[in-house]
DNA sequence: GCATTAGGGAACCTTTTGGTTTCAAATATA
DNA sequence: TATATTTGAAACCAAAAGGTTCCCTAATGC
């Protein structure tokens, strides 16, 4: 069972597979026919999506839905925008610390 | 040469680093000594994390002095949140879709 | 009933990933 | 100068990732 998000994104397939069903739902074999790798590998890739829940995948009759889920992409967002803010907030502050003391070279400090 | 950011962020122990170094910047052995493994591995996973723009390393002396440079990140924020957007857009449209039609099916065409 | 279609799953293969140990080079320091 | 410290880099290894082919089962359509 693998769960780890990051992970999931990882792989440019599974983008693609995400930025299809994100906009609308599709079954197995439709998803499979837009790329160039074979249907079980794609079949792999969703199995891994749906683990992770970032897709579903409901089952009617013979044919496998899929559908977005793509709440889990939280986490990724919330991450990335904490680091990004984290690090803006050092910036800023080195900037004004520049500003208010050009003589102290204090040469542990960055750029 | 690596460069895609999705990867990048893919392995835990790279986004520890990471986040260590967005509060303060610190050089190789101090990052090694955080983790259990070996210093080799851990300063693979800073090249590899130079290579995609995450980090800066400067040599001083005999030195390498680690810091955050996240901006890079804000193509991982921009998809997600492009995806996570188009998801909730679904999600009401299809909320308005079956407020004013409980009777029509959806079709299958994509794209 | 029979052929077709959609998908599941096993077995297998190759490349990548993440790790190791070992050794050499360069810089500091006593 | 001799020694210790910090890193770079090579060689190697095991496991995971991503892919393939082949075959089986179960719905569906005729």
């Amino acid at each position: 069972m693998q769960r780890d998000v990051f992970a999931a994104i990882a792989d440019p397939t599974r983008r693609e597979i995400i930025t299809m069903l994100a906009s609308q739902p599709l079954n197995l074999n439709t998803v499979a026919d837009k790329f160039d790798i074979s249907r079980p590998a794609v079949a792999k890739h969703l199995k891994l999506l749906k683990e992770c829940g970032l897709i579903d995948i409901e089952k009617r009759g013979r044919e496998s839905f899929c559908s977005a889920r793509l709440d889990g992409l939280k986490e990724v967002t919330d991450w990335t925008a904490k680091m990004r803010a984290f690090w803006t907030q050092k910036l800023d502050a080195l900037e004004v610390f520049l500003e208010n003391d050009q003589n102290t070279k204090q040469d542990k400090s960055y750029e």
